[in-house]
RNA sequence: GUGAGUGUAGCUCAAGGGUUAGAGUACCGGACUGUGGAUCCGGUGGUUGGGGGUUCGAAUCCCCUCACUCACCCCA
């Protein structure tokens, strides 16, 4: 490989990038919120590994989703296994609860996870090959109180996180009883009306009809305002769960829009559905999505139990979220000299025993360089030790926000600083 | 997968066929050798994303390619 080579693979791969330390410090208040919020609702983080066979996504995520079809990271290992990245979570839960016979087990089956998913999509604004969300599941409950938690859950955070401009949108997309009845029905209003659509819509009304609904052009959403909505097929049962959804959310306050023609890309929902979306952000405007799932977990081969749950974007949720970093303290050495240099070391690691973060740096400098750097890089506070100090046997320690200066013995000047701390 | 726009110093950008590609900022050093943020001076830093072509001459024009951005699509 020559020097050309190496330096065009030394970039990060098409639509995943590195968060550096200064984001970085933004993602671990955005998850430590989210952490603390869900364990307020009793949740439970459950991990699972990165990679999966492909078969699970096949047939959880569901073979006919763009997201199985034309986006998977699917490779076979050296065992000649077909693995995949996952695209999504809700899959790998329902997996995990199967395998380990979960729903078999006391605690309640709530559970949240954080971390990477893997889209083969086109890169664009909000949306990378990597990315990460903030994972919700419930199984169990058949309550529509549970759809409602969720939902109230995702909003707390969001309010938490000052994300303005929201809107909920919900909807109910049925049961296996009701939604071919009304799936057939759209499809046959749809195909009958083929000469008013466009030729993408045309291909639509046999493939996905829903999808119709989406259409940009005057002349289709015209046509589709005739069609009839899931809202009129539901069955007595499926009606009934969302009417109840819907009061729950009233009595939580949350204001929401009815959106019948809202489907998600998942195949597997069932009753309610809903996405929060953002007016902040630009075309992927989505930043929570989810739903119920009723019956995935027994076509896998598990028991019968009904599940929901949802997904937050953490790049979206970042790039609307109104936070800014903590500002960390630290206490940067102004040392002079070989033997201060080693006094530093033992003041520091002193200091850390206590609690107190400190930084080191190996370079000579003069003090003025030492200020200059320590204000460079926001330290609070500077701890002078060069020959006058050694000769004392006293540290002086300056504070950089109020520039007040003491002086005192190691063990004195940590106790001005936890107090400081703890201000 | 489709379309459009953009790639010049670590970052933000100039130079629009014509010397050795510049400036601000950042970084290092000095004025200032025990006290930061300011000012002034100096220095480091570039195969102009990569490759090919046109031309006496290309950062500039053309083609290919890669990346980024935005939109379609899809979704978080």
């Amino acid at each position: 490989m020559n020097k050309d080579q190496l330096k065009k693979g030394l970039t990060a791969i098409k639509g995943t990038r590195d968060i550096l330390p200064e984001e970085a410090q933004l993602w671990q208040i955005v998850e430590a919120m989210a952490k603390s919020i869900f364990e307020l609702y009793a949740y439970r983080e459950l991990r699972a590994p990165v990679i999966e066979p492909t078969e699970l996504f096949e047939k959880g995520t569901g073979a006919s989703s763009d997201i199985v079809t034309k986006e998977m990271y699917t490779f076979n290992d050296k065992g000649g296994r077909s693995v995949t990245l996952r695209p999504e979570y809700t899959p790998s839960v329902v997996r995990a609860i199967i395998e380990h016979r979960l729903d078999l087990q006391g605690f309640p089956l709530r559970f949240y996870y954080i971390g990477p998913m893997f889209r083969y999509d086109r890169p664009q604004k909000g949306r990378y090959r990597q990315f990460h969300q903030i994972d919700v599941e419930v199984f169990g409950e058949k309550d529509p109180a549970v759809d409602a938690e969720i939902v109230e859950m995702a909003h707390r955070l969001l309010n938490k996180l000052g994300v303005g401009n929201v809107m909920t949108l919900v909807n109910s997309v049925g049961c296996k009883s009701c939604r071919p009845t009304y799936g057939q029905a759209l499809r046959k209003v749809a195909l009958e009306s083929l000469d008013k659509l466009c030729p993408d819509c045309q291909r639509k009304a046999e493939l996905n009809p829903l999808r119709i609904f989406d259409c940009k052009l005057e002349t289709c959403q015209k046509t589709a305002s005739t069609f009839p909505l899931i809202t009129d097929f539901l069955c007595a049962e499926c009606r009934e769960h969302f009417e109840k959804f819907l009061s729950y959310l009233d009595f939580y306050g949350i204001s929401y829009k009815i959106e019948p023609t809202l489907v998600r890309g998942l195949d597997y929902y069932t009753k309610t559905a809903f996405e929060i979306v953002t007016g902040d952000l630009g075309s992927q405007n989505a930043i929570c999505g989810g739903g119920r799932y009723d019956d995935m977990v027994k076509e896998f081969g598990g028991p019968e139990l009904c599940g929901i749950g949802f997904a937050m974007g953490l790049e979206r949720l970042l790039s609307v979220a109104k936070i800014s970093p903590a500002r960390k303290n630290f206490v940067y050495f102004a040392y002079m000299g070989e033997e201060a240099k080693k006094e530093s070391l033992r003041v520091a690691r002193y200091l850390r025993s206590k609690g107190i973060e400190c930084l080191v740096e190996f370079k000579d400098r003069g003090l003025k360089a030492h200020f200059s750097r320590a204000n460079k890089i926001g330290a609070n506070w500077v701890l002078i030790i060069g020959e006058d100090e050694l000769s004392q046997g006293k540290l002086q320690i300056k504070d950089m926000v109020t520039s007040k200066q003491h002086q005192g013995t190691a063990e004195e000047l940590a106790r001005i600083l936890t107090d400081k701390r703890s201000q």
